[in-house]
DNA sequence: CGTCTATTTGAATGTACTCAAAAGCGGTGG
DNA sequence: CCACCGCTTTTGAGTACATTCAAATAGACG
């Protein structure tokens, strides 16, 4: 099966967006990748296993969660299409994850091998300067939530989070979002209403 | 005023946890760097400044943090010898940050602009190699930590804090230490007192 | 229409915060 | 060596934010 290779493949539209690439690079840049399809509710990544996969989201959309010693699941960050999704410790390190990642709906991904990407930072030095972007946007987007977290209380989290992400709040269930920003769903749905009250 | 060049230099040492250097690379990575010391309570980064310089700490201890709406602060890290210390948002965008950095300890900086830096991911792919490495860890222990911050009560966070930077918890006082897992320094202390009980 | 899941409601509880004040501790100067 | 100052840590009472648990209600889909 033939991939795409021109701009309607959104994986190199993404990476253009940071860098300019040759064709020759794009076309050694996505023959690393596989194509993987996903049903909903289906696991990409299962806590304890070792991550040999990252992936980038180009249809659907997946969650990765933790899930706590008392059965909660938290939720650190959902992927759409056009973002990437990886338990980041178990794929750098090859060790086992704490994380899962599954389907919110049935999603096709664009999936690397840790071994494949390897390679591909030696093979193509602009591949790795992606990645060394697109991470650091991640660190950066973290740094926000954390501070988030730590500054804000649950009213404020869940109001910046739906001006930041209006199509997640239409397209996921509230107990997902409240999942993520570190409440229940029932305080969640309180705090709605006190949101619906002073219009 | 001449650079270490050795293994005496603890950045050199630093990167060469990761990759290996030619002397021509060490040298050519090092002579991007300045020296810069720094008093205690003294700054590195305000708020509304854009971060013309990033920072790895050579000595001393510096904190980075956060000034929220009811003038709290909020630690978003600590950085002792062999750390690196920025605001990652303003130094990557080269935009007004809101973040501040400042000397806990009298401390000594090797700092690198953004503009140098570039320049060295250019000349030196080796040395984005050491960045895209640094900063995919720094992802990992961001994501480890909001994972505890949305899992974890306060006295399981105080307890990993402990267990992972027990040097911080002896140099730092503990009103540091309770803004960074997220709750007020009466609160540590009671805490604190619950598990000196429980011997 | 019935079933499954998501959302809302309410009462009781718990975790963490606020504010005020006291106690401890380290350094400095007399 | 003691007294005092500034800063950190502790204590306690009252309060607020968020959770738990149970149950009712609403929505989506076959």
């Amino acid at each position: 099966m033939k991939l795409q290779t021109n701009m309607n493949n959104l994986l190199l539209a993404n990476i253009q967006k940071h860098l300019r690439l040759e064709p020759a690079e794009e076309a050694l840049i996505m023959s690393a990748f596989g194509v993987k399809k996903i049903r909903r509710k289906q696991f990409f990544v299962h806590e304890g296993d070792v991550s040999k996969y990252c992936a980038f989201v180009l249809s659907g959309c997946m969650r990765t969660y933790f899930v706590d010693a008392n059965g909660f699941e938290h939720i650190l960050q959902f992927a759409i299409e056009d973002w990437w999704a990886a338990d980041m410790m178990s794929f750098t390190t090859q060790q086992p994850g704490k994380l899962n990642i599954d389907a919110l709906e049935p999603s096709e991904l664009f999936i690397l091998s840790r071994e494949k990407q390897l390679a591909l930072f030696d093979e193509c030095p602009k591949f790795e300067r992606y990645f060394r972007i697109i991470t650091e946007n991640g660190l950066i987007s973290q740094q926000s939530r954390i501070i988030e977290n730590l500054s804000l209380p649950a009213i404020d989290r869940y109001q910046n989070f739906v001006n930041r992400y209006p199509q997640l709040v239409q397209r996921l269930p509230k107990t997902l979002i409240a999942s993520y920003i570190g409440i229940t769903p029932e305080f969640l749905s309180k705090l709605r209403k006190q949101l619906s009250g002073k219009f």
